[in-house]
DNA sequence: AGCACGCCGACT
DNA sequence: GTCGGCGTGCTC
């Protein structure tokens, strides 16, 4: 018997490290990066060879690979490398990280084309329009740079990126190459599918998460056989092996939707930068509001930075009001029987009443649902929560509670459970109550309401767009989910009713988060009249920097005074944030878990140099202490690199074994949601 | 992730 | 007595 070849395959499983296994003779040729079926316990599972040729340590028996999946194409080495750099930079299993480049189905056989619904909308082709001076200079600045390099695009709302980006693609494809444009998928909607359709006929591919898992694998299967050149997608487009790769795009580079929070916890941003590097291409971040790590890296010339300050056919940027409810609150209590609800201004009524009265369209945002956030019986002080999570219960429709985090709903009762007395006063307020006064003040309007208790798929997505584009819609009213990518012609005013959701958030990111939002909403006002939007803020902090320099239209002054917070911190960009949650059913355990945890941390540091100004906070309860039933705690990690934070993690979690039962860690790298 | 093994409650 | 709940541990 001689001696048979063995490879090391990273496999389809939690496992830390590559298992080997023998190559049987009848598999007569194999290499790196192919696919095959191995044998794992009792069941067969894909893998991914990883490398060949290896010596067997003698510590297991092994065994055979199966077969090797011929369907699947073989992965390059640049995606390999950059599939390794992902796995250890988030510490995630490399078998599970090579997984995902691989569609959730087999290749479809030929005979079953069918027709009855189109992924991507059918449309006339459409040809360039004429450039603005500053959309040819930026074009020409990112093509003046060869091989790798990492561009923001920075042009305030309504800048025209997009014709950018379809000129840089036009340009790739000329070169034989492909291109990858990533959207965050709220705004990944048919509107922008048709841009790029009927600039790029039949080349483009897309895909996204409200796609069938037989949808998704025909569009991957399009790109890998070159049926199309484009992939258009949200983050998990990433993955999929283009070759060869010619740009990547990622437009709203700023959306912390990018950022993925479960499994896999990866920041699709810094992915693409890496994916690009490893394809030696270009990669180009577009954003009116970019995140202050890409400003910081455009500071330090890591970054090339293209600026656009004209809104195209010089359209006027809106003009903001802001409106300090403290001051309003103030005159109501002077001025007896005032009609109004609390939560508007005399100012923004006005306005909105003048919009209409134009017969143009009105907006009003607000980042938060139903119709009060809290409960309070005012007898007895108590407060209706959530039985699984550290969460006040939220108010809907008269007498329908429901925790925004878990689901978990309850009947309001009539008595209060505490005291039983009746004394139940619904406190706050949230979209639903918006548009119940609003129908109230404005019988005769057509109000539309957008958030995730109306919107819940795609068609209601769509179905909310073409009522306004329509103009059947005068008021849209809605969250977070308006705020972006949203573009509508007779949309003149917008206000964002209570600003300060948001921030007093505990996380760092709060203050740059609000900016952005109120950013993003305000450009929504008045992309295609003449005349500018009109924009009304109403605060309870109107000296608060995001309100201030929103107002002033002024996004490098803003980066500028938070960027000093974050370095006296030494919070990112400035430095590295690592943090370690810790999970389980039992509130002891879990402490005992993070406090046994942050002590090995500490012993782990005094015996290593390298980690010695590292800062280990906590543990702490996480902000949200219980959420579904599990306990949470939280100890966070600040180093001045990355590469210092993974490594003392590695060691950190090698063994896991002493971890109380029932208790797990999570660690999350650049960590964009404290919660 | 799956899949087996193992240890307690509640059913014939 | 046994069926089956899911907590725990392992996979070349």
């Amino acid at each position: 018997m001689s001696s048979q070849r063995c490879v090391q395959v990273a496999v389809d499983a939690p496992l830390k490290e590559l298992l080997t296994y023998r190559v049987p003779s009848d598999l007569n040729f194999i290499e790196e990066g192919m696919s095959v079926t191995v044998p794992l316990g009792k069941r067969k599972v894909k893998g991914v060879v990883w490398k060949i040729d290896v010596t067997p340590n003698g510590e297991f028996k092994l065994k055979d690979i199966i077969d090797s999946s011929s369907e699947r194409p073989v992965l390059s080495k640049s995606h390999r490398q950059w599939l390794e750099w992902i796995s250890s930079y988030y510490l995630h299993p490399i078998g599970q990280v090579a997984a995902l480049t691989f569609p959730p189905l087999k290749q479809k056989g030929r005979s079953t084309a069918n027709a009855k619904k189109q992924v991507i909308p059918n449309i006339d082709p459409s040809s360039p329009p004429e450039l603005t001076e500053e959309q040819k200079s930026c074009i020409e600045a990112i093509q003046s740079v060869n091989g790798y390099a990492t561009h923001l695009l920075h042009g305030v709302t309504g800048s025209g990126k997009t014709e950018v980006y379809l000129h840089l693609m036009h340009d790739v494809l000329a070169q034989g190459k492909k291109a990858l444009v990533l959207v965050p998928e709220i705004s990944l909607t048919p509107q922008l599918l048709k841009r790029f359709a009927s600039r790029f006929p039949g080349q483009v591919a897309v895909i996204h998460s409200h796609l069938t898992e037989r949808e998704k694998t025909d569009q991957w299967w399009k790109m890998i056989l070159g049926e199309a050149q484009i992939l258009i997608g949200a983050r998990s487009a990433l993955f999929c092996p283009l070759e060869p790769l010619g740009i990547v795009i990622m437009d709203e580079e700023h959306e912390p939707s990018f950022k993925q929070d479960e499994k896999l916890r990866y920041h699709a941003r810094d992915a693409a930068i890496v994916r690009a590097h490893t394809s030696h291409c270009p990669v180009v971040l577009g954003s009116a509001t970019p995140s202050l790590e890409t400003w910081r890296n455009c500071q330090t010339q890591k970054y090339h930075y293209h600026q656009m300050v004209h809104r195209v056919s010089e359209r006027k940027m809106p003009e903001i009001e802001v409106v300090d409810m403290r001051e309003e609150r103030q005159k109501r209590r002077d001025q007896e029987g005032q009609p109004l609800p609390f939560w508007i201004s005399q100012s923004l009524y006005d306005r909105l009443l003048e919009t209409f009265q134009k017969g143009e369209q009105a907006a009003l945002f607000l980042n938060r649902r139903g119709l009060a956030q809290t409960i309070l019986c005012q007898s007895c002080g108590y407060v209706y929560e959530c039985p699984n999570c550290a969460i006040s219960l939220t108010l809907h429709a008269k007498n329908h509670m429901v925790c925004h985090y878990c689901n978990y709903t309850d009947r309001l009762t009539e008595q209060c459970p505490q005291c039983a007395d009746g004394d139940i006063h619904p406190l706050g307020l949230g979209t639903e109550l918006l548009e119940e006064d609003m129908a109230r003040l404005f019988p005769d309007i057509h109000i539309c309401r957008a958030d995730r208790d109306e919107i819940q798929n795609r068609s209601d997505l769509e179905e909310m767009i073409s009522s306004m584009e329509s103009g059947k819609t005068d008021l849209l009213i809605g969250t977070q989910m308006i705020a972006k990518g949203l573009d509508f012609k007779g949309l003149t005013l917008v206000g964002l009713v209570m600003a300060d959701v948001g921030f007093s958030l505990p996380d760092f990111r709060a203050a740059e988060r609000s900016f952005q939002l109120l950013t993003q909403v305000s450009g929504r006002a008045g992309r295609h009249s003449e005349m500018p939007g009109q924009v009304v803020i109403q605060t309870y902090n109107p000296g608060h920097a995001s309100i201030r320099y929103t107002q002033d239209n002024d996004y490098s002054g803003f980066a500028h005074e938070e960027l000093s917070h974050r370095e006296e911190l030494r919070y990112p960009p400035f430095g590295k944030v690592a943090s370690l949650k810790i999970i389980g059913l039992h509130h002891d355990r879990v402490v005992q878990a993070a406090e046994q945890l942050a002590q090995r941390g500490f012993v782990l540091q005094s015996k290593f140099p390298p980690y010695k100004d590292l800062q280990i906070l906590g543990p702490t309860q996480a902000p949200m202490a219980k959420l579904r039933g599990k306990f949470r705690y939280l100890i966070l990690l600040k180093g001045s690199s990355h590469k210092m934070l993974e490594n003392f993690c590695q060691q950190l979690t090698y063994d896991l074994k002493w971890m109380p039962a029932g208790t797990k860690l999570q660690i999350d790298m650049d960590p964009m949601n404290m919660l």
